[in-house]
DNA sequence: TGGCCGATATGCT
DNA sequence: GCATATCGGCCAA
C-alpha cells in the first residue's frame, strides 16, 4: 500500500479531517485506523484564534506538520496542521486499534481494548505522544496509508467547545465503536 | 448512564 | 493572580 505523501495535507482543514477517516496511522510498531478527526480553521474555536501566540504562526505557515497541546492539565492532543493557503488543523481523537495492540494495553492494565485509543487525550497516550514532536513533518514520524476498505463518514458538532458551536467539523466513520463519546447521531 | 471532579498548561488582565 | 480548557476516570443509581 503507497503511503500517504505531503501534499495530502494541503488541502483546508475540513477535507484533510474528512479524507483521514479511515486512513491507518502507524508509529513504532503501533498503528490504527483512524475513526474519529476534527476540522480547525480560522472559526472561534479555533487554536489559531484562542492560542494565537503558540498556535497560530503554526497553524497558519505550515500545512503536514505536527501540533501537540495540553489541556486539562495532563491530556495531550494530536494534531497535524493542514491548508497550504490559510491556517487549518485537524485534530486525530480516536483510532480503532490494529498492530501492537498488546503494547498499548501494557501501557495500561485493566482497560478495554475498546478504549485504548477512544478520545484525544487516549489516542495520545496509545501512540507515546510527546509536546516536543510539535513542529515535525508528520509524515517524518507516522506513516500514513489510504483506507483499506471506504469508510463511510458522518458528520457531527466539534467536542468540548464553546465557541462556534454550530459547524459540523467532527468527522467520524459511521457505527464504529471506537468512536469516542457523544456518538455522532 | 449520568454526573462529579481532579489536576495543571496556557493565555489574559 | 485568574479563568478556562479540542478530558478522562470514578462512582452512584
Amino acid at each position: 500500500m503507497a503511503a500517504i505523501a505531503p501534499a495530502f495535507f494541503a488541502s483546508p482543514a475540513r477535507r484533510v479531517a474528512r479524507a483521514l477517516v479511515g486512513c491507518v496511522i502507524e508509529r513504532d510498531g503501533i498503528s490504527g485506523r483512524i475513526v474519529e478527526t476534527e476540522a480547525y480553521e480560522d472559526d472561534a474555536a479555533s487554536h489559531y484564534v484562542t492560542r494565537a501566540p503558540s498556535a497560530g504562526a503554526l497553524m497558519g505557515a505550515t500545512h503536514g506538520r505536527v501540533y501537540v497541546y495540553a489541556i486539562y492539565g495532563m491530556h495531550l492532543c494530536l494534531n497535524v496542521t493542514a491548508d497550504a493557503a490559510g491556517p487549518g488543523a485537524v485534530l486525530l481523537r480516536a483510532i480503532e486499534p490494529g498492530a501492537g495492540i498488546e503494547r498499548m494495553r501494557a501501557r495500561r492494565s485493566g482497560v478495554d481494548d475498546r478504549d485504548l485509543a477512544r478520545g484525544p487525550g487516549r489516542l495520545a497516550r496509545a501512540l507515546g505522544i510527546t509536546k516536543d514532536m510539535t513542529g515535525a513533518e508528520f509524515l517524518d514520524l507516522f506513516r500514513l496509508s489510504p483506507p483499506p476498505r471506504p469508510a463511510r463518514v458522518v458528520t457531527a458538532p466539534r467536542v468540548g467547545i464553546t465557541r462556534a458551536t454550530a459547524l459540523r467539523w467532527r468527522f467520524c466513520e459511521a457505527g464504529s465503536r471506537f468512536v469516542s463519546d457523544p456518538r455522532p447521531g
